[in-house]
RNA sequence: GGGCUGGUAGAUCAGGGGAAGAUCGCUACCUUGGCAUGGUAGAGGCCGCGGGUUCAAUUCCCGCUCAGUCCA
């Protein structure tokens, strides 16, 4: 394993010991010679509580301690990054200090903003929701503050000794007493990393992680190591990766009974008072019951029916009873859960996520929807805006992009929509609690898991409604784990490289020159061929964009001296750009002419331009908040995806079509650069990466009138070579994201007279002027819908009168009418049933070439699904239905009146048979 | 991205392979001096869209779409 790893000069000369815990048997380090635990939790109760080991710091004093004391020591004071990781596409929200970095910077293809840098970062973790409030210690958000240094053979910063060091000044530099400090070892694993690394405890509490990510699953020429059964190879990149708790710090610093009295302290207050619970906030026995619920929490796993353990536990201790305790704490739990959720809620809406059924989008809705329901159960009448509201003014407003006013109406939104599911469950909920109210037998967990899986409503909900009809229900303690687990059933392994071996085979090729960069509008050019293996063919240089960014890969031709071959495909693996070829003969080593489709090249440019132009547009006319959630450039047309928490109306999407020509009108200048990274994301934020991040230390800034992103697309030279821009339609693709779909340039035009088309081929039917389409097809709509009625009407007088002349005859009893009509089906049916109505039997046919039978019957002695059986069977058809009433059709006309006559014969059989 | 619900009258929903239903609301009339109410009659439906199976589809199957919801 990797305990030479731990092995520190500075350790040593420092007079830490190594020792191995009495209790867990962990290795660790410490200065004091008495100390035989390893400083954890469970092994060393907390003993910072009422007695704090730092110096007293708010939240803001302790980051800002955090981040001077590395500047002063040679570190570079980074920016936070936003809470949604809009960077990666394996997860939503940014969950550690590291995740700014990854998978650029940490994989070596991009260099770190600075280093080394310090860092405090927000992060979100929604995997302990549970906890939440009455651990008193997690939280959905923390800081995560850190500093990183990135070391390569050539470029080495600093390694173990130096953060250990670090870490001792910083806690001396805060007021701690490094004699009370423990470094325990902790080999971390991780993402496809791995690495020795130190827990940093005080006080029972672990306040920090040094991480030395120095090991990688990719099999390279190096001695691996083997962790858990699976061998890591060291690695180039050496990555000082450290996490300190800055919610933890402070209340080591406070030593207050939980951590959301240390860090909330004002929230904590308001919310208590207006719970009406602030008498409890002087109550000495409260601030007992919550140190000692902290204490233990600290000890033991609270997840799932550990909870109610934890809290017998506490009330033996103090000799409470349980149910007076369960009493007591909730609220206050709830106060506390909901002081933690509202400002995860702040950074989430403020970084600009929009509430949405998937997605990052979903995980606010998901925290929303609990603060809601905690804030119904302890009757809190403050609206939730003005809690988030708080926490932003708290946090200050300017660290977030997204402007209050919008978060407000997201917010109002949402609360519509959840109490619009609530009153649609409630009913759903009262209706299946009366049938087992019936049955007189529990909701059973099926049931449960049905409500709360399709349609949102939480067990416990459902109990309380239920309970209101004295129906129980079948809950068990770990309701959420057992719908979890049903979900994961169903998971996929990791698809495999399709690239893989083409990848080997192009493995040691020089990168391709990127023509297309320069020679924006040159469609030929000359180049070596300087491999080609099955379809493919590897330039030296190349003017065919390879896919990418949404903008589909050119085509084109490739044209040699004695052959010519059709480009298809172009598209990028690492730096060498493949050229996918149909028919012709190229070899390795001869000059082409290469040839790019010019009407496709030019459309694409127009396209992915037009898309920059129509995301500036929309962002004027619906807000600041406007970001693109996605793009397709296509041929035809292309696609814009937004971000946007409503439905963009006819009304606005005009406008947006009107602003965005406005721009094409005003023919700006398209301004180009390529910058280097760290100053382009100080200059101009993140919003650079609205279609994903690009990787290198130089970026390709694009600036469209005010609208700058870094992109690798092709563009045009401004904003006029876009000639137009035509919005198709808007489309809801999923809460919180609209897709606008558009074509540009002559797309724009073909669009056009596509929809012209459409308008005068169906004005042609209707023989109408196109002003007059609309009002036509309405008079033709309402004159149709009346039409049909009056037809109904007309065929029931209709058969009113043909009835009087259809004569019937009387079989034991029973009117019997067995005749050919010529009339609809409808009709046919109509009259059949008159007879049926007043006891008799009705056997009625007609039609041209489908022959319609109708047998209605009044009698019980006559089966009418029989006789259509039969009578179809006859004239070659089928027929059926039910002993009243039944139908079928038949094709053989001349077999009809033997089969009416048959049809009547076993009537009057079965007549005179009762 | 995946799973699960659902789309039927203005609203809330029932039904289910053989003639589209209930409740509330709406309109008119009756009861009353007037109102609440009670009674009677009536208007109001491409049973989401497109395809398939079937003698017959609002109902079964497939695709789409819209809405809801849970999970990653």
């Amino acid at each position: 394993m990797l305990e030479d790893e731990y092995q520190l000069e500075y350790f040593k000369s420092n007079g830490l010991k190594r020792k191995i815990c009495k209790n867990c048997g962990a290795a660790f380090w410490t200065r004091d010679p008495d100390n035989d635990v390893c400083g954890d939790a469970s092994c060393a109760p907390y003993s910072f509580i009422g007695n704090p080991v730092f110096k007293p710091h708010t939240i803001d004093e302790m980051r800002e301690a955090y981040l001077s004391f590395f500047e002063k020591h040679g570190h570079q004071r980074i920016d936070r990054y936003p809470v949604a990781a809009r960077w990666r596409d394996d997860i939503y929200l940014t969950i550690a200090s590291i995740a700014d970095f990854q998978p650029f910077v940490t994989s070596g293809v991009v260099p770190p903003p600075a280093n080394p840098l310090t860092i405090s970062q927000p992060c979100i973790r929604l995997n302990d929701l549970d906890s939440v409030g009455r651990s008193g210690r997690h939280l959905t958000t923390f800081e995560m503050m850190a500093h990183h240094a990135f070391n390569t053979e050539k470029d080495e910063i600093y390694w173990k000794d130096r953060t250990v060091e670090l870490c001792d000044l910083f806690i001396e530099s805060i007021g701690g007493n490094v004699e009370e400090v423990t470094y325990k070892e902790h080999p971390w694993i991780g993402g496809g990393n791995a690495g020795p690394s130190v827990e940093v405890l005080i006080g029972g509490l672990e306040v920090a992680t040094l991480v030395f990510m120095s090991l990688g699953k990719m099999p390279n020429e190096k001695t691996p190591v083997e962790l858990e059964g699976v061998p890591y190879y060291p690695i180039d990149l050496r990555i000082v990766d450290t996490g300190y708790g800055l919610e933890r710090f402070v209340w080591a610093s406070k030593g207050s009974p939980t951590i959301y009295d240390a860090v909330f302290p004002e929230m904590v207050n308001d919310l208590m008072t207006s719970a009406g619970l602030e008498n409890l906030l002087e109550s000495s026995e409260l601030a007992k019951i919550l140190a000692l619920n902290a204490k233990y929490a600290g000890q033991m796993d609270i997840s799932g029916s550990n909870l109610l353990k934890m809290r017998k536990k506490v009330a033996d201790t103090i000799g409470v009873g349980f149910e007076k305790l369960q009493a007591l704490m909730d609220p206050v739990e709830r106060v506390y859960a909901i002081t933690d959720h509202t400002r995860c809620l702040a950074y989430m809406l403020g970084d600009c996520i929009v509430p949405s059924n998937a997605h990052e989008g979903y995980l606010a809705r998901l925290v929303i929807r609990r603060t809601l329901r905690m804030m119904n159960e302890i009757g809190l009448e403050i609206p939730l805006n003005e809690l988030i509201d708080k926490q932003m003014r708290i946090i200050g407003q300017d660290s977030f992009e997204q402007d209050s006013s919008v978060i407000r109406e997201i917010i109002n939104n949402e609360i519509t929509r959840y109490d619009q599911t609530m009153e649609r469950g409630g009913r759903i909920v009262k209706k299946m609690a009366a049938a087992y109210s019936k049955k007189s037998e529990p909701v059973p967990l099926k049931e449960l898991i049905t409500l709360y899986d399709s349609h949102g409503i939480p067990p416990e909900i459902v109990r309380d409604i239920a309970a209101e009809d004295s129906v129980e229900v079948d809950l068990p303690d770990d309701f959420y784990s057992v719908v979890a687990d049903m979900h994961s059933e169903s998971e996929e392994g990791a698809k495999a490289d399709p690239f893989a071996s083409l990848r080997m085979r192009i493995d040691g090729l020089p990168p391709t020159k990127r023509l297309y960069y320069e020679q924006v509008a040159d469609t030929e050019f000359d180049a070596m061929v300087i491999d080609t293996f099955e379809d493919y063919v590897i330039l030296d240089q190349t003017l065919f964009y390879p896919e990418g960014g949404g903008q589909p890969a050119d085509i084109g031709h490739l044209v040699s001296e004695n052959s010519m071959a059709k480009v298809v495909h172009t598209f990028k693996l690492g730096e060498v750009i493949l050229h996918k070829i149909e028919g012709g003969e190229i070899q390795r080593g001869i000059q082409v002419k290469g040839v790019v489709d010019e009407d496709f090249r030019q459309t694409m440019m127009r396209h992915h331009t037009a898309t920059h132009v129509l995301l500036h547009a929309a962002k004027r006319i619906l807000g600041p908040h406007i970001h693109q959630a996605g793009a397709q450039k296509g041929y035809e047309s292309s696609r814009l995806d937004i971000r946007h928490f409503k439905h963009i109306t006819p009304d606005e999407l005009k406008k947006i079509e009107v602003e965005a020509n406005r721009i094409i009108l005003e023919n700006r200048k398209i301004v180009i650069e390529w910058e280097d990274r760290t100053t382009a994301e100080q200059k101009y934020g993140f919003d650079l990466y609205q279609g994903g991040v690009p990787p290198g230390k130089l970026i390709r800034i694009v600036k469209v009138c005010g609208d700058i992103q870094a992109c690798a697309g092709t563009h045009c030279r401004n904003t006029g070579e876009i000639g137009s821009l035509k919005i198709i339609r808007v489309e809801h693709v999923q809460d919180g994201i609209e897709r606008v779909e558009f074509a540009a340039g002559i797309s724009a035009i073909s669009y056009m007279q596509k929809t012209e088309g459409l308008l005068d081929s169906s004005c042609e039917i209707l023989s109408v002027q196109r002003e007059n389409l609309p009002s036509s097809v309405e008079r033709f709509f309402s004159d149709w819908k009346e039409q049909k009625k009056e037809i109904e009407k007309l065929r029931s007088e209709l058969a009113d009168l043909r009835i009087e002349n259809i004569s019937s005859e009387d079989i034991g009893g029973v009117q019997v009418a067995v005749h050919e009509i010529d009339a609809s089906p409808k009709e046919l049916l109509n009259i059949a049933t008159r007879f049926a109505n007043e006891g008799g039997v009705g056997l009625i046919a007609g039609g041209e070439d489908r022959i319609h039978v109708v047998v209605a019957s009044g009698t019980g002695a006559v089966s009418a699904a029989e006789i259509v059986a039969e009578v179809c069977g006859i004239i070659g058809g089928k027929g059926g239905g039910k002993p009243g009433l039944a139908q079928g059709v038949g094709i053989e006309k001349e077999k009809l009146p033997e089969a009416l006559s048959r049809g009547k014969n076993l009537i009057s059989e079965l007549l005179k048979q009762n």
